[in-house]
DNA sequence: TAATGCCCTAGCCGAAAGGATAGGTTTTTT
DNA sequence: AAAAAACCTATCCTTTCGGCTAGGGCATTA
């Protein structure tokens, strides 16, 4: 078996191949930027797999997965990434990803999503789409109120009370109370740290 | 020697500690997130070196780096980050760090690295801080002067103007001024905003 | 030398934020 | 049925923010 691994940190490139080629039966070739993964593609071609970083000179968004898509000797594409969103990988399959991994998986498990998405499958981890719709789970998202979690997602938005009230068709007092017992609840002191804390933990 | 290598991403956990292992000679332990990283310093001191992820639950920019520092039992502590700035990493140096190391680094340079900063050196990769002088540093940083990064900083910390005129010894009014220029600069309508879009761009 | 850009100070103003308190409804739990 | 919790509205108050104008000092550059 024959892939092609895309990523612009060598540091994971490096290790990775040498984790995936111990595993056995895979053959590696890597790319540092989308331009020379798809120039690789049009001359080693063909790959069973072709894996590109979502964040990668040259990726754009979901252009670079579509220009990959769209060659010869590529059928099957699957991102990877380390921040992107539960929205992205949704987005990356209906455009014809065969699969979204992200980089909290284990090394372990990749290998064998790699093999099965290799085999045709579409591969996503089952808690990236579980735990998003379900959003029970985060340590601060557990002491506040569905209500304080939307207002908390206008504060990450930079939005100002009124604005947040207009949003949710609240009063302003009201929002600015939820305001000051979500402070209390995960200690923030001002709007500002409260959208940095929210964002820290990974919320929206 | 034993190092800790923090990072919230399993796949480059994994991997990277195969290949650290297998470059013979360093005993790797791991941790997902600062609060796992600080508690195994504490059970398993002491450490050669400790390697944070610059964007990892918990470390708050540079704040983890500097709870990791004031630990017994971590006397070298360095960042490891995909996208940060030149100017975070000097920051971190500033900060105490033992150094500074992109994840655009070969794995191979890593290895090195490693032994060089348990023996109690500093390292940051040469064409990380030569490569970029001073204009090259960041689209945002670009634009900003030093003092509107100094304010920016404070910004990105939820502190008020108050805080920060404290902090940088000057008065309120002036850091007023700083923060509305500041604002135009990058595109911001309040300091939450500006927090946000800094912290996205990986500074600081 | 003049011009420019950056930094600092300082006043003014209206708007927004943050805190406290009081009282209302609905839903869920006991 | 009673109690608790969550949600909503409201008013009062003080502080902070954000925008504005008008200066002066200091360095680099034209």
């Amino acid at each position: 078996m024959k892939i092609l691994i895309a990523d612009d940190h060598d540091l994971l490139r490096d290790t990775l191949v040498a984790f995936v080629e111990a595993a056995g039966g895979i053959e590696t070739h890597t790319a540092p930027d989308l331009d020379s993964a798809l120039a690789l593609i049009e001359r080693e071609a063909p790959f069973d797999l072709v894996l590109l970083d979502y964040n990668m000179p040259g990726m754009n968004g979901l252009n670079g997965l579509r220009k990959a898509l769209a060659q010869k000797g590529a059928p099957h594409v699957a991102l990877i990434s380390g921040e992107a969103s539960r929205a992205v990988a949704e987005a990356a399959l209906d455009a014809g990803a065969s699969g979204f991994v992200p980089k909290t998986l284990p090394a372990k498990s990749l290998v064998n999503a790699i093999r099965f998405m290799a085999a045709g499958e579409q591969y996503v981890p089952p808690e990236f789409m579980a735990g998003a719709v379900e959003p029970a789970d985060h340590p601060l998202a557990r002491s506040l109120t569905a209500r304080e979690m939307q207002v908390l997602q206008g504060l990450t938005e930079g939005k100002s009370n009124k604005e947040i009230a207009r949003d949710l068709n609240l009063s302003e007092p009201t929002i600015k109370l939820h305001v000051r017992t979500l402070y209390r609840k995960i200690g923030a002191s001002n709007r500002t740290q409260a959208a940095l804390i929210a964002r820290e933990q990974g919320l929206f």
